[in-house]
DNA sequence: AGTAATTTGTTCGTATGTATC
DNA sequence: AGATACATACGAACAAATTAC
């Protein structure tokens, strides 16, 4: 459901990060495809600033999720089993 | 006249909710627009700290003269009849 | 080959949230 | 009450590489 909730205390782009990893779990998105690019996205969560879908993008960076390529993308990597 | 009195039975808080209240009723802050900034605020009144510029906005928000929408800005509500 | 559209990278300015001293 | 620091958020502008046609 993109929509953010202004009442959460979850940050907007933690929700973002939290739909993405959702649909990625989902197999809606799955390893090898891209995820959709910081403009759709932004649309997808309108209010939100294209600013605040990097910092997602990035957290799920930081969380192993997905790899970005400069200036191609950003892809759904491998699962990867973390000990 | 943005000017803190030091020597008043008024808190300092008490003093800037004022100001910014007869500057609604005023009408040179009207419904849907945004109150100045923090930092505005705390250069019109020199010497104050943020900490009590944010506690004269709360009191104005507790007073339903205002919204803050977080980390955008803090708006004039409408009128509301509080019978 | 060449141009336009797309996508990420970078930076600036302004605003509030939270915490610490 | 004041001072400082850092984080998140929105908006905007521009740069650079890639892709599509």
């Amino acid at each position: 459901m993109p929509e953010i909730d202004r009442t959460s205390r979850l940050y907007p782009y933690e929700q973002i990060a939290a739909w993405i990893t959702h649909r990625i779990h989902n197999g809606d998105l799955r390893p090898g495809m891209p995820i959709p690019s910081e403009t759709t996205l932004q649309q997808e969560f309108p209010g939100t600033a294209r600013t605040t879908i990097r910092r997602a993008v990035r957290h799920l960076r930081d969380l192993g999720l997905v790899e970005t390529l400069p200036r191609r993308g950003t892809y759904v990597l491998p699962p990867q089993d973390h000990q």
